[in-house]
RNA sequence: GGCCCCUUGGUCAAGUGGUUAAGACACCGCCCUUUCACGGCGGUAACAUGGGUUCAAAUCCCGUAGGGGUCACCA
């Protein structure tokens, strides 16, 4: 293997369903490893055994080829780095974290988790930053002894915290910040690389395993900065050299400016939920990969190819990326246009299931139907499931007539157009889009009355609104019936 | 509070010393459509602030203000 092979990976935990911050993560070193024919990887970090969700990892992997990835090493496709699952590669950690313990570089803590809440409480109302203080201060090699054995003999089990050197300024070259530096002091004192139930905490294994891995890059989110001088210590102490770090820019609410929290309803936060909307898998690619990142020219619709050959780490931004959910409509909707009718209507037609709107199991001339109707709608969908509010009228009782519908009825012209129309439809044989349509050009004879004062007040008598897809089309969907139903209740409504 | 990062139109976002300061979303107008939508064309609208450096600053430096991130036996 060549010493300098792009080599990247995406590590989540498996706590829950695909974030679309994650998402934004594992896009990027796809994109990143694709762009420099290097490995995508896929490591699970599962060390904190409280927080894993069953499922959690399945649901994390197939979103992720949802949105069209691939991995090159992987928990589920193994690979020469293997196990990919933290949890399984303990026997690694275990002779790593005794080895620092041996060479003075790590030691025993014994300081409960009360205690330190405690301790961080205290320096929180003296206004300090709170902060782990060494609990074998000023004693001797035998106090310190003896200190253990009481703790020992009070059943306590330890974890292993990390010696933090003093004095010493952490420097890394970010690849999208710049240069950034810590002084050890910031890092708020010894931290543990060893829990007390034995496993390593996030900022060791990901160390070991990034090294092992032998990972060359880094792309994370902007949180991880304050941790990389931690890991840089660890780094130092077993001698290896770090891979290149790039910390992108947060994504952040557009409407609050904060960072997007999974317990911020206002947004739709994970991909499942947009999947589940009838958005497309590739405009949600497309989509993403504009957080926080942008291309050269102006366009901003590209496909996947077309992505992983534009991407440039170079132009990932250092301010943070608002989530426009308006922007994604949008993206979305160049791509429902573009797609496949098949793939629209039956992303559709399973959203008008879902809503009741379409019996679970439809007849051949219910699917002909809503085929027909979601076709009507396909070039002004956002997505798919949106197909139940555009398509309302159709289902359900008409709604109020809004004040610009009403102010479209007062006009004179109006009320002879209605009943013209009413007689004439109610007359035709076959109420098809075309025989509606003539109906339409009669009235226009017979009243006179042309244009928008023609087919407004015919449009938002039947429909009840004055948007909506083809005229003829949607009446004919509509049916006689319901269109003269509709036709009543408007001519009762301007009289009264 | 300490440390770290960020600041261009309503929103997103190009721009790395000399530009009429791109483009997108949204909004408005016009055209197409005898209606609607799609589409096309056009319009309104921005460099947080104060000092420097320079012939020249949105771009470089310093301060101020504002915003965000982080300070766990979570990742």
């Amino acid at each position: 293997m060549a010493k300098d092979e792009i080599r990247v990976r995406y590590a989540p935990s498996p706590t829950g369903h695909l974030h679309i911050g994650n998402a934004r993560t594992a896009l990027f070193n796809y994109l990143f490893a694709r762009h420099n024919k290097g490995k995508f990887i896929i490591r699970i970090e599962d060390t904190d055994t409280k927080r894993n969700m069953v499922g959690g990892e399945q649901s994390q992997l197939e979103n992720l080829k949802w949105l069209g990835m691939d991995w090159d090493e992987g928990p589920d496709i193994g690979g020469d780095y293997g196990p990919y699952r933290q949890s399984e590669r303990m026997s690694i950690y275990q002779p790593l974290i005794q080895q620092l313990v041996d060479r003075g570089l790590a030691y025993e803590s014994y300081k409960t988790e009360d205690e330190l809440e405690a301790e961080r409480e205290e320096q929180r109302a003296n206004s300090e930053m709170p902060h782990y203080v060494y609990e074998y201060a000023g004693l001797t090699e035998d106090e310190k002894k003896a200190k253990i054995a009481a703790a020992k003999a009070k059943g306590l089990e330890p974890v292993i915290r990390f010696h933090v050197p003093e004095n010493r300024t952490y420097k890394f070259k970010d690849l999208v910040k710049g240069d950034i530096s810590f002084d050890s002091e910031a890092v708020g004192g010894d931290f543990v690389i060893q829990k007390r139930d034995g496993m390593p905490t996030y900022n060791f294994a990901v160390v070991v395993d990034d090294h092992m891995m032998k990972i060359s890059h880094v792309l994370r989110g902007d949180d991880h900065i304050a941790n990389t001088p931690k890991q840089l210590m660890i780094y130092e102490a077993f001698g290896w050299n770090p891979p290149v770090f790039g910390h992108m820019t947060l994504i952040i609410n557009a409407a609050t400016g904060k960072k997007l929290s999974k317990r911020d309803e206002s947004v739709l936060q994970f991909i499942e939920q947009y999947k589940e909307l009838g958005y497309l898998p590739d405009a949600m690619f497309n989509f993403i990969a504009l957080l926080g990142w942008s291309p050269v020219g102006t366009n901003e619709v590209f496909n996947r190819k077309e992505l992983i050959k534009e991407f440039d780490e170079k132009r990932l931004s250092k301010s943070p990326a608002a989530f426009d959910a308006k922007k994604l409509e949008w993206v979305n909707n160049q791509y429902v246009k573009k797609a496949d009718s098949e793939v629209i209507t039956d992303l559709s037609l399973h959203a008008l299931i879902k809503a009741g709107k379409v019996n679970n199991d439809p007849q051949p001339m219910e699917i002909e139907w809503a085929r027909q109707l979601i076709s009507l709608y396909k070039d002004q969908m956002s997505y798919t499931a949106q197909i139940t509010e555009l398509s309302d009228v159709f289902f359900e009782e008409p709604q109020e007539l809004d004040e610009a519908s009403m102010k479209e009825l007062a006009d004179d012209d109006a009320l002879p157009v209605l009943q013209a129309f009413k007689a004439g439809i109610d007359t035709i044989d076959h109420f098809t889009s075309v025989q509606i349509m003539k109906v339409v050009k009669q009235v226009q004879k017979d009243t006179g009355v042309r244009g928008r004062k023609l087919y407004m007040p015919i449009r938002i008598a039947t429909t009840r609104s004055m948007h909506g897809p083809q005229l003829g089309e949607s009446l004919e969907l509509l049916g006689r019936t319901k269109t003269l139903k509709h036709i009543d209740e408007t001519l009762k409504q301007m009289q009264g």
